[in-house]
Formats: C-alpha cells, structure tokens, sequence
DNA sequence: ATCGTTTTTCAAAGCGCTTTGGATGATGGA
DNA sequence: TCCATCATCCAAAGCGCTTTGAAAAACGAT
C-alpha cells in the first residue's frame, strides 16, 4: 500500500493525502479525518526512503560504535545511554542508525552517513581528551552533541556532560575527612577526557591538604572487573598500601572488591571505596542504601538529555551552542568508614 | 556532490558512472577506473535513500529494543551481542537500526520496519516462551534470525540457540558429583525461553539422581546484581541451606558472592557457584583461571551467527530454516569445590 | 568495403514521497 | 451582478539513484 494506491482508494489526489496526513492546513477537518481513517484501515506508513529523499530528512540518529581492535572492549554505559536517548528518539519519531566499525575506519562511517544522507544528527561517545570527530563533524556540517567534553573550545561545540573534576575532588575531600591519607586511585583510560578530569580533582583534593601524589597509588585502564582487581590488589601488596579506592566505575569496584576480600580485609572498615556511579540498571548500587559509596550520575539520563538537545538543535539549526553539566551527587552507602588507626 | 554531477565531470552519463560504480560488467576497465578515482577525489558517497529507493534494499538491518515500564531494564547483553553482529554487518556494508520503544508499541515498530521499508531484515533478541513476534514477522513477510528459540515450532524459522537445557543439566550434574544435594538455582525470568530451559536441565539432572526439587530453592527474576545478592542472602538464611548455586548470570553471581561473603562463608569451599557465562567483555569472568567455575558462550560469537545466518537469508530467500544449536563450554574455576562435610 | 556482432555508452522511465504553482468552486462585499 | 478572497483540491516537477531499451562505436569476418 503506498500514498498513490491509498489515494485512489479514497478518490483524492497524492498531494491531498499527503498533506491530510502530515497535519497540513489546506485540507478540508472532514477530509482529513476520511483520509487519517483509511489510513489506519489499510495500515498505510509512508515508505521513509522516499519521503526521506522528498523532504531531506532521514528521521534517524547516528551513532558510531568503534571496535577498536587492541581493546576489544564495548562501552558498558552504551546500552543504557542509548535507552535513555531512544526514549526521547520514540517520542519524536526518531530511530538510531548504528554504525559498527573498526575504529580506523571511524571517520570514514561519519563521512558515509554525511553523503548517504542516511542521518540527521549525530551523537559522539566517549570523547577523548583531544577529539578529532568533533573537528570532522563540524567540517561535514552535521548537527551533534558530544556527551562529554574532549579538551578545550568547550564552547565551540554542543556537550552534555557530568562534572568529573568537582566530582572526583568532592569524593577525594570526603575521604580526606574521615582520615584516610593513603587513597588509591582506579581510574578509566586517561586518553579519554573524563578520566582525565576526575584524576585532576582528585590530584586538586590531594594538593590542597598538602598530601603527596604517589603514582603507584594511580592507576588506569580499561574498566573492567578483571583490572579493577588487579590494581586494587597490587596497591594493596605494597608496603605503605591504601586505605581507601577511588573507583571510576561499578564494575571496577566490583574487581577492587574481589582483591579487598582476597587480602582478607574488609571493606568499608579496613578499606574504604569510593566510586562513580552510572547508576547502569543491571548494576544498581544496592536499592536503599547504597553498596558503595557513589558520586552518582544516572547515564541514562545523560543519553535523554543529549537525545533532547539534538532534536532540538535539528530544529533548530542556527542556534548558540548549548552545554550542560550535571553535578554528580554524594551517595554515602557502606563501603566508607573512618580511615583505621595506624598501629 | 551527487552522481549527476560526478556524471557531468567526467563527461559520461549517469548510467555508466553508475555501473562503474556498482562492478557492473558493461562498462571497459579503462572507464571504471577513471570513475572510481574521480569519485574517491570528490569524496563521492551515494545517497543511500535514493540508492535504496531505487533498488529496493536499504542496507541495514532492524533491531528493537522494548523498553519496558515495568522492569527498568535493558538486556546487559545487547551491547556485546551487538558488537559481534556490528562486525559481519560492517564488513558487508550494513549499518543497524534500532527502534527503542515501549514493549506495547513493539509490534508496531516491526510494522513501521515492514511498511517503511526501513530494513532488509530482523533480529529478534531475547524471545519469550511463546513469543508473537515470531508470527508476527513471518505474516510480514521479512527476513529475521531469532536469537534464541521460543517455545516449539522449533523448525519452522531461523535461530541460533545455546543449548542451554544441556548447559544447566552438564552444570547439575557437575555440582551433584561434587557430592552437593542442596543446590539454589538463580534463574533469569522464566518467562524467558532461555530461563525455563535452564531450569528444565537443572530439574532434569536432579530428578535422574533422585534429589527432590525444593521450590524454595529455586529463584527467577531479572538478572540484576541486587536480585542475585537478595535470592541467594535469603536461600543462605534457611535452615537447610544450599551448598551450591547454579546462576543464570555474571551480575547475579557477583550478588550471589557478596551474599555469601555478607554469610560469613567462603566462596568455592563453603558454597559452590556455577555460572551461565555470556563472557561480556566489561565482566569478564577472569583472566587466566575463571573467578567462577562457568558454562561458557560468548555472546559476541552468537552475534556473529545470527549476523552471519540472517545475511545469508537475505541473499537467498527461499532456502530452508537454518538452526544453530551452539554448546557451552564447561570452564572449572575457583567458585567450586566439594561439598562441605556435614556437622 | 560491408554487414553482423559485440562492446560501450546513453536517454529516459521509475522508485514513493513532498511541494510548487495553479485551478476550481464557494463566499461575500460593493 | 461582478469581482476579489478564501478554502480546498490537483497535476506535475523534483529528490538521487538504478535499470530498461536503444543507439553508437568498435570489431571481425566476409
């Protein structure tokens, strides 16, 4: 069934169809609502290649998953930033067009949905602290937001992001207050921008109480149980080892855990943890009080916020460039408790 | 650039361009090669709406993904099924599109998928028992691979499976030679296909030893880490409690571990934990030696299949329905032990 | 040189929609 | 009664590609 078929059915022309069904004013209420009808009767939906050729409008996002090939890892927020964009995407109509490539190939899967017109906009994950995409995405001229930032000319583009330095400088505070001096920290790849901002607040918290900065109590890396675990358990092993994590994720802390147990200490009473939270849903934090202690910042809700300033940019083309950042909040759970007594 | 202008450039009309283009063999090599180099110089990329208007393909394949009002969550496997599938798809040009929507709008959006002939075929994640969908899709007649079997009619459409009934009997039986009789089943919603035979397996390979099946000793529900900590703390604090734990999944076993460890008893000498292992690339079940003994089956691989199997469906319709029974694989790691001695 | 083949190229139609630029008829004020 | 106005509808062009059917060019054989 197509607008040509359905018009003939109802004995109107395409052009009335057409504009009886995408809300038009120059159609009769009464007509309309004949043709809405039979739409409905004859399930009609327009073939969106087509109207998608007519209007230059595709009615999907783009998101460009790299595989990379050293670190075969997939972003684990990525499932639940994308529900949390696909909810506002449902809302408005809008589908996302996914593009799986081998990171070398990144640009060239922006560059195709640029020419193939197969996108409206496009949202870029996990920045790294100097980005070309956004370099790229502003040469091709497409509309998109960064959901984080990439280095400086924070205001030359349009990003949604949680403030990672306050947040991880508030966390470090917090740990400095109940005492602890030895503090670990297990942070994300430092390439990405994030990772580096949480590791200046942590630095910033550190400097400010006149406490050193002692590289074998940093780490970073992919974040993953396996790694979580691995450094947690290495600085636990060393002679003046931490009394508290710093932990850039769940599943880190997950690991960190592991090795706190595995040294036959005892979380939140030998050693305290501190982590970000992404408030991922097959991950929750404990459902009352909080497992971890956690600068939360729901990424779910980041992915509608991101999802939101997009369409709207779409809309809206000629615009200033937008930014948001979100605060972190404080979550104290159980695994933080005063630093132990030196004996 | 379009192919009209990169026509007129190269003084050939657009028929040719496009067959050079397209490897047709009408045209001289000497011709094809001065297209493709001038369309690798002009950075000349199809419009692929018209491309698939024309053709009729749209060069992407559809993936819904339900986002349900009741349980919050998104399937923790998708963003690694969706890797593996991601590869196949990237290395012969297709791109996904996902349709995020609420559960009770799915049938509509595979309608939209159909009508909108925004897909060249489906991949139906997650399938219920009895799951619609199935009949759905065959009624409109497009291409899809199930990832996942649902409930009989097992031959009567395309899937690629674990065969997890084998799985959990293998897992069973395992933890029975270990001389442990009390053993917790942590099942995911035995709504879900997956789940009821999983549990099928473990039923069966209790009945065959004679070890009655105690109800309260069996526990379905989403596979959340909170879930796997709440089911096990409560079967731990029985008066018979299980020796065992056969779990449906890496975040319900990490609960189930803070549970026992919350007991006061030690993972793999206390009480013994096997897994289904999805092998997720952010939690990983160990390095070298597996943190839990697992029943493993990479879902990247099962990605690939049913990339790999819908691909080739698509290529060539009218085939027979292909069946993929993967087997997992039985890794002994640290989470298990013989059963404890009895007071 | 001529004619039938084969190779190479092209003009134009068509995919299903939107949108421009009328056309038609009804309405109402002078 | 006449003409301007407005509401309603339509025919046809156009979006950028593929593909059909035909023409032109090149080639080989006679």
């Amino acid at each position: 069934m197509n607008l040509k078929e359905l018009a003939g059915i109802l004995g109107l022309s395409q052009t009335t169809v057409s504009r009886a069904l995408n809300g038009y004013p120059e159609v009769r209420e009464a007509t309309r609502k004949r043709v809405m009808e039979a739409a409905n009767i004859h399930n009609y939906k327009p073939d969106m290649r087509a109207k998608g050729l007519a209007t230059g409008r595709s009615m999907a996002i783009g998101h460009v998953v790299p595989l990379s090939t050293q670190h075969e890892m997939v972003n684990p927020v990525f499932a639940d930033f994308i529900a949390g964009a696909g909810e506002i995407y449902s809302d408005n109509g809008y589908d996302i067009l996914l593009s799986v490539v081998a990171d070398v190939d990144e640009e060239n899967a922006y560059r195709k949905f640029r020419s193939g017109r197969s996108v409206d906009g496009v949202i870029i994950h996990g920045p790294h602290a100097e980005d070309p995409r956004i370099a790229l995405l502003t040469e091709l001229n497409i509309p998109f937001v960064v959901h984080g930032r990439a280095g400086d000319n924070e205001d030359r583009y349009n990003w949604v992001d949680v403030n990672n330095r306050h947040s991880f400088l508030r966390a470090t505070e917090f740990l400095l207050d109940l005492g602890h001096k030895r503090i670990g920290l297990l942070n994300g790849l430092e390439s990405m921008d994030f990772a580096r901002r949480r590791r200046e607040g942590y630095a910033a918290a550190l400097l400010a109480r006149d406490i050193p900065i002692d590289p074998d109590l940093m780490a970073a890396g992919e974040m993953t149980e396996e790694l979580g675990f691995r450094n947690a358990k290495r600085m636990l092993a060393e002679s003046a080892p931490p009394t508290a994590f710093l932990v850039s994720s769940m599943s880190m802390a997950i690991g960190a855990r592991r090795a706190i147990s595995d040294a036959g200490k005892t979380l939140g009473r030998d050693v305290s943890v501190v982590i970000h939270d992404d408030d991922l849903s097959y991950l929750k934090n404990g459902s009352n009080i909080p497992i971890f202690t956690a600068a939360r910042s729901p990424v779910r809700q980041a992915g509608r916020l991101c999802a939101e300033m997009l369409l709207e940019i779409i809309a809206n083309p000629d615009t200033e460039y937008r930014n948001v950042l979100l605060e972190s909040e404080l979550m104290v759970g159980m695994s933080t408790g005063p630093a132990p007594k030196q004996d």
